[in-house]
RNA sequence: GUCGCUGUGGCGAAAUGGCAGACGCAUUGGACUUAAAAUCCAAGGACCCGUGAUAGGGUCGUGUGGGUUCGACUCCCACCAGCGACACCA
C-alpha cells in the first residue's frame, strides 16, 4: 500500500478501537491521571435523513478537545445519544404506516453507523436514546420529583411537599381540601390554559410552533381554546436562572438571550380606586396595575386593562357591555403572535367606566385594549402616552389626553419642542415636570420617592416581574413519555378530581400498543384508546385512569447529559458518587437554536434536583461553545431568485451563467436546501475524500463559531495536505510499507527543533482555545518546511503524527505504526514545547519613520532600548530620511519596532 | 422596530494596539514526463515611478465617515450593508 488510502486505513482503525474498547470511559477519574473532563455534544435527533454536514462541525471539535486531553492524561467522559421522541418521528410513522419505535431505531441504527464512520471517540457502551423505557423510567422519574416539590419563597428552594406549610383555613376543611392545596403548590400542575390547539395535527403547538395563526408544520390553522394542561412552575426559579448565569463560562451573546428571555424588570404596583356609578354593581373597589415607571404616575390619563382581565365584565356599565364583550370575544380567537404583530394597528374599547388618579385625584378612563396582555404583570396598566411609545400610539389614535411629566437631561431645543408639542414620545429617563412633590427629581429618585409615598398610603409597593411563563408540559401525542400520574375515578367511572403519582416502584409506565394513533381532530390524547388493561389501573382497593398525555420533547434532553454518567445504573437515575465525579459537564458544544429553551429547561430540572439533594452543583454546563452554521454557496438571477446549482456554470473567467438562460448569476451564501441542490452528504464526502479529510475540512474552514459556507474544492485541499503528510514519512514508491528514506534516526539540529517546538507550543495552544484552523495552518507550515528537507529526523515526525492525531486519527495511527509503535497513540503523551529550543538569537525588526515602515534591520534579541536606537540610526536609509530633521520623539518595543517621529 | 453577530485579495481566512493578507483554494510560471495526470519548486493586494531587464523606490489599501494614539483591521462615536434572534412584557 504505498499510496494513502483512507478507505482502507479508516475502517480498519475504527475496528480496533471498537475491538479494543480504546475509548471506554472508566466509573469513576482516574486518581493518577491529571483529573476528569466531560465534553459533551447536544445530542442528535435522529431524523430519516441521515447525518447533516452541520452534525460533524461540533462533533469533530469536541473530538480532537477530548483527543488532545486523554494525551495530556485526563479521564475523559465523552458520550453519544439521540434525542428520539418527537412529532417528526410520529408523521414519519403515520405516512409509512410503520410504529414509530420502529422507525426510530432504523433511523438511530443508521446515524451510528454514519458517526463510527466519522472517527469520534465516543465510548459507544455509554449511548442511549430518550426513547429507551429504561431511560423513560428515570425521566418520569424525575417528573414525579417536580410533582413532589413546592417552591419556598423564604428559602428560594425547593423542597418536598409534605414540608408544605397548609394554612390553618384549609386544614380544617379536611384531607381534599389539603391535597388540592397541595397540588396547586407543586412544581408539576395542572392548569386551564389557552393552548394552539391544531385540529389537523391533533395536537397542541407551542407559540414558536405557530406562525401567523397556522402551524409551523403543514401550515394547518390553529385555534385558542382552553384545557386542561400540565405546566411546570419555571418561574419560580426565574430569578436563580438569571442570577446563576453569573456562574457560567457561556457568550456574552447566549448569556443575554437567556437573560432577556427571563426579562426581569422591577417597578411598582398601583391601585387605581374605581368610581362607583349608578348602573355597575361593581362590588371591587380598585384597580392594580403594574409599571416600570412609577415615576410618571401624574401623566397616566387612562388605565388599560387586557381583555382577560377578570373585572372587565363587572366594571362595564350596561350601556357599553356589548361592544365590550364583542370586543373581547374577537380578541379571544387570536393567538399570542396575531396580537403582539407588531405592525399591526392598536385596537381598544372604552368600558364607560372610570378610575381615580391616586396623584391627581382626576378620574381617567378605563379601556380594554389587546395590547395589554392577560397574562403579564396584572393584567392591567396605567397608560402614560406622553413616554411610553405605545400609549402614545393609542391615544392618538382615540384622541385621549396626553400628558407631559418627565423632560429630557440632555435633547436639542428641536426635539424639546416636538416633546413638549406631544408630536414625539420620549419614553427616555430624564427630571419630574407637573409632577408636585417630584418635580425635579431624577427618574430614578422620583420613582424611589413615589413608591415610598404610595407605600404609606396603602396604594401601592415595588414589585419585580418577569417575562418568563410557566412551561406548558404536556403534548397530546403518541410518540412520547407517558405521565406516570393517575386520575381517581368517582363512583360513576369518571375522575373525581383527585391525582396521584404512580408509586416509584411501578415505573416505567410504557406506551401501549396502539393500532391506531392517528389524529382524530379532537383533543382527547392519542392514549386515550390504548386498551383498559393500559388505561385503568386499581391501586389500593381505588380505580384509576391514567394520564393520557405525553410529555414534550424537551423533557428527554433535559438530563441525558446526566444519565451518561451512570448509563447502566439500576438504583437511581444517575449514581450519587459517580454524578460527584464528573458533574459539572467542562464543556458542550452545539447549535445556537437552543441557546434558549433547551439550556433554560435543563438549567431548570437541573436545580429543582440540586434542591433535592440528588445532583451536587447548582449548575450543568459549565463553559458552552455554539459552532457557527454551515452554509452553502448558492447563485440568485437578476429578480433575486434563487436557481438550483445543477442549473448553473462556470465559464473559463469564472463568471457563473444560467446554463439554460445564459444569464450571470451573482453568487450568495445560503442555508443548504434540497430545493437548491446545495446540499453536502457527509457519507458521499467520507466515501470520495475519507473522514479524517471531512473531519479536517470543517476544522480548517474557519473558527468554530462562524457560519461557513462549505467549497468541495477545500475538502480538496485538505486532503491533499493529508497526501503530503503521508509522503513526507511513508515510501510512496515502495511495493511495501515502509517509511521513507529521508526519515531517519537523528538528532534533529537547532533548526529543525524551532519548528517542531514552535509548532508544538502554537498547536497546543490553539487546541485549549478551540481554534482549530490555525492549528491545522501551523502542521501545514511544519510539513511544508520537512517536505523540502532531504533528512527528516524520525522524532520530528513523531511529534507530527501526536499533534495531527485529535484531528486525523486514522492517518495518525497508521503513522505512528509505520514508526515502529505497536501500541494506539490514543493514549501516548502529548508533545511538550521545550522553550529552550525555541529560543533565537536575533529577530528581525522594522524600523518606522512616522509610522511607516522605511526599513528593516536584524537585531539580537533581548537588546536595550538604546542599542537599538543607534542600530537604527546606523541604517543607511533611515540615515538619510532623518538628515536635517528634527526628531521630536522615538518610540522603542524592543525586539518588536522602532519609530522615529520627526516633524515634516 | 429592538438586540446580537459579521464586513480584510478572485474565494475560505490570519493577525485583535506594533511589518495587513499566515495557511488553504483557485490562478500563473518552472522542473520532471514522449505527453498528460500526479508530484516538486516558485510567483502573486492595487496603482505609480524606475530599469534594456533585474534590483530598487513611492502612493493607496481591512464596509463608509469621523475621533483617540508615535502607531488602528484591532479602541471610541456615527452611519451603511448582510445574516440571525426576539418582537406591544408596561
Amino acid at each position: 500500500m504505498p499510496r494513502y488510502n483512507p478507505a482502507e486505513i479508516e475502517p480498519k482503525w475504527q475496528a480496533y478501537w471498537e475491538k479494543n474498547k480504546t475509548f471506554r470511559c472508566p466509573d469513576f477519574p482516574d486518581p493518577q491521571g491529571k483529573g476528569k473532563l466531560y465534553v459533551l455534544d447536544m445530542f442528535p435527533y435522529p431524523s430519516g435523513a441521515g447525518l447533516h454536514v452541520g452534525h460533524p462541525e461540533g462533533y469533530t471539535a469536541t473530538d480532537i478537545y477530548c483527543r488532545y486531553w486523554r494525551m495530556q492524561g485526563k479521564t475523559v467522559l465523552h458520550p453519544m445519544g439521540y434525542d428520539a421522541f418527537g412529532l417528526p418521528a410520529e408523521e414519519y410513522a403515520i405516512r409509512t404506516n410503520t410504529p414509530p419505535r420502529q422507525s426510530t431505531e432504523a433511523n438511530i441504527a443508521n446515524f451510528t453507523r454514519q458517526l463510527k464512520m466519522l472517527g469520534f471517540s465516543y465510548d459507544w457502551d455509554r449511548a442511549l436514546a430518550t426513547t429507551d423505557v429504561e431511560y423513560f423510567r428515570w425521566t418520569q422519574w424525575i417528573f414525579l420529583v417536580l410533582f413532589d416539590t413546592w417552591y419556598d419563597p423564604d428559602l428560594q428552594k425547593g423542597r418536598p411537599i409534605s414540608q408544605l406549610p397548609i394554612p390553618e383555613a384549609v386544614a380544617v376543611l379536611g384531607d381534599e381540601a389539603i391535597a388540592s392545596y397541595q397540588d396547586r403548590h407543586r412544581l408539576a400542575y395542572q392548569d386551564d390554559a389557552l393552548v394552539n390547539w391544531c385540529p389537523a395535527l391533533g395536537t397542541v403547538l407551542a407559540n414558536e410552533e405557530v406562525i401567523d395563526g397556522r402551524s409551523e408544520r403543514g401550515d394547518h390553522p390553529v385555534q385558542r381554546i382552553p384545557l386542561r394542561q400540565w405546566m411546570l412552575r419555571i418561574t419560580a426559579y426565574a430569578d436563580r436562572l438569571l442570577g446563576d448565569l453569573e456562574l457560567l463560562d457561556w457568550s456574552a451573546g447566549i448569556k443575554k438571550l437567556q437573560a432577556d428571555w427571563i426579562g426581569k424588570s422591577t417597578g411598582a404596583e398601583v391601585d387605581f380606586r374605581i368610581v362607583k356609578q349608578d348602573q355597575a354593581s361593581c362590588p371591587e373597589e380598585s384597580i392594580r396595575v403594574y409599571t416600570t415607571r412609577p415615576d410618571t404616575l401624574f401623566g397616566a390619563t387612562y388605565l388599560v386593562v387586557a381583555p382577560e382581565h377578570p373585572l372587565v365584565a363587572k366594571i362595564t356599565p350596561d350601556a357599553y357591555a356589548a361592544q365590550v364583550k364583542e370586543y373581547c370575544e374577537a380578541a379571544s380567537f387570536k393567538s399570542d403572535r396575531d396580537r403582539t404583530e407588531a405592525d399591526k394597528q392598536k385596537t381598544g374599547v372604552f368600558t364607560g367606566a372610570y378610575a381615580i388618579n391616586p396623584t391627581t385625584q382626576q378620574p381617567i378612563p378605563i379601556w380594554v385594549a389587546d395590547y395589554v396582555l392577560g397574562n403579564y404583570g396584572t393584567g392591567a396598566i396605567m397608560a402614560v402616552p406622553a413616554h411610553d411609545v405605545r400609549d402614545h400610539e393609542f391615544a392618538l389614535k382615540y384622541r385621549l389626553p396626553i400628558v407631559r411629566v418627565v423632560e429630557p437631561l440632555d435633547a436639542t431645543l428641536e426635539e424639546l419642542e416636538k416633546i413638549r408639542s406631544g408630536e414625539i414620545c420620549f419614553a427616555g429617563e430624564g427630571i419630574a415636570v407637573s409632577s408636585g412633590e417630584l418635580d425635579g427629581l431624577r427618574t430614578k429618585d422620583a420613582k424611589a420617592k413615589v413608591i415610598a409615598s404610595l407605600e404609606q398610603q396603602g396604594l401601592g409597593r415595588e414589585a419585580v416581574n418577569y417575562k418568563l411563563r410557566d412551561w406548558l408540559f404536556s403534548r397530546q401525542r403518541f410518540w412520547g413519555e407517558p405521565f406516570p400520574i393517575l386520575h381517581e375515578l368517582g363512583p360513576d367511572g369518571t375522575p373525581n378530581g383527585q391525582i396521584r403519582a404512580v408509586p416509584v416502584a411501578d415505573l416505567p409506565v410504557d406506551l401501549p400498543h396502539l393500532e391506531d394513533y392517528k389524529p382524530h381532530g379532537r383533543p382527547e390524547p392519542p392514549l386515550g384508546k390504548a386498551d383498559a388493561s393500559w388505561l385503568y389501573v386499581e391501586l389500593d382497593g381505588k380505580k384509576y385512569r391514567r394520564e393520557t398525555n405525553t410529555m414534550p420533547q424537551w423533557a428527554g434532553s433535559c438530563w441525558y447529559y446526566l444519565r451518561f454518567i451512570s448509563p447502566r445504573c439500576t438504583e437511581a437515575f444517575v449514581d450519587r458518587e459517580q454524578e460527584a465525579a464528573w458533574m459539572p459537564v467542562d464543556l458542550y458544544i452545539g447549535g445556537a437554536e437552543h441557546a434558549v429553551l433547551h439550556l433554560l429547561y435543563a438549567r431548570f430540572w437541573h436545580k429543582v434536583l440540586y434542591d433535592r439533594g440528588y445532583v451536587s452543583h447548582p449548575e450543568p454546563f459549565q463553559k458552552l461553545v455554539n459552532q457557527g452554521m454551515i452554509l452553502s454557496y448558492a447563485y440568485k438571477d437578476h429578480r433575486g431568485a434563487l436557481v438550483p446549482v445543477d442549473l448553473v456554470q462556470e465559464d473559463d473567467q469564472g463568471a457563473v451563467k444560467h446554463t439554460q438562460t445564459g444569464e450571470e448569476l451573482q453568487r450568495i451564501v445560503a442555508k443548504m436546501s434540497k430545493a437548491l441542490k446545495n446540499v453536502v452528504d457527509p457519507e458521499g464526502v467520507v466515501r470520495e475524500y475519507g473522514a479524517d479529510a471531512l473531519r479536517l475540512y470543517e476544522m480548517f474552514m474557519g473558527p468554530l463559531e462562524a457560519t461557513k459556507p462549505w467549497s468541495m474544492q477545500g475538502v480538496n485541499g485538505v486532503r491533499n495536505f493529508l497526501d503530503r503528510v503521508w509522503r513526507l514519512v511513508v515510501d510512496s514508491r515502495s511495493e511495501d510499507l515502509k517509511l521513507s528514506e529521508a526519515v531517519q534516526d537523528i538528532p534533529a539540529g537547532a533548526e529543525h527543533d524551532r519548528v517542531v517546538h514552535s509548532t508544538i507550543a502554537a498547536v497546543t495552544q490553539d487546541i485549549e482555545n478551540l481554534s482549530f484552523n490555525t492549528a491545522i495552518a501551523r502542521m501545514m507550515e511544519f510539513v511544508n518546511h520537512f517536505t523540502k528537507e532531504s533528512v527528516r529526523p524520525k522524532s520530528a515526525m513523531e511529534n507530527l503524527t501526536l499533534m495531527l492525531a485529535p484531528f486525523a486519527p486514522h492517518l495518525a495511527e497508521e503513522l505512528w505504526r509505520i514508526l515502529g509503535h505497536d501500541d494506539s497513540l490514543a493514549y501516548a503523551p502529548w508533545p511538550e514545547a521545550d522553550q529552550e529550543k525555541l529560543k533565537i538569537a536575533s529577530v528581525e525588526v522594522p524600523i518606522q519613520v512616522n509610522g511607516k515602515v522605511r526599513a528593516k534591520i536584524v537585531m539580537p534579541v533581548g537588546i536595550d532600548k538604546q542599542h537599538a536606537q543607534s542600530l537604527a540610526l546606523d541604517n543607511e536609509r533611515v540615515a538619510e530620511l532623518l538628515a536635517g530633521k528634527e526628531i521630536t520623539k522615538v518610540v522603542i518595543i524592543p525586539g518588536k519596532m522602532v519609530n522615529f517621529v520627526i516633524k515634516s
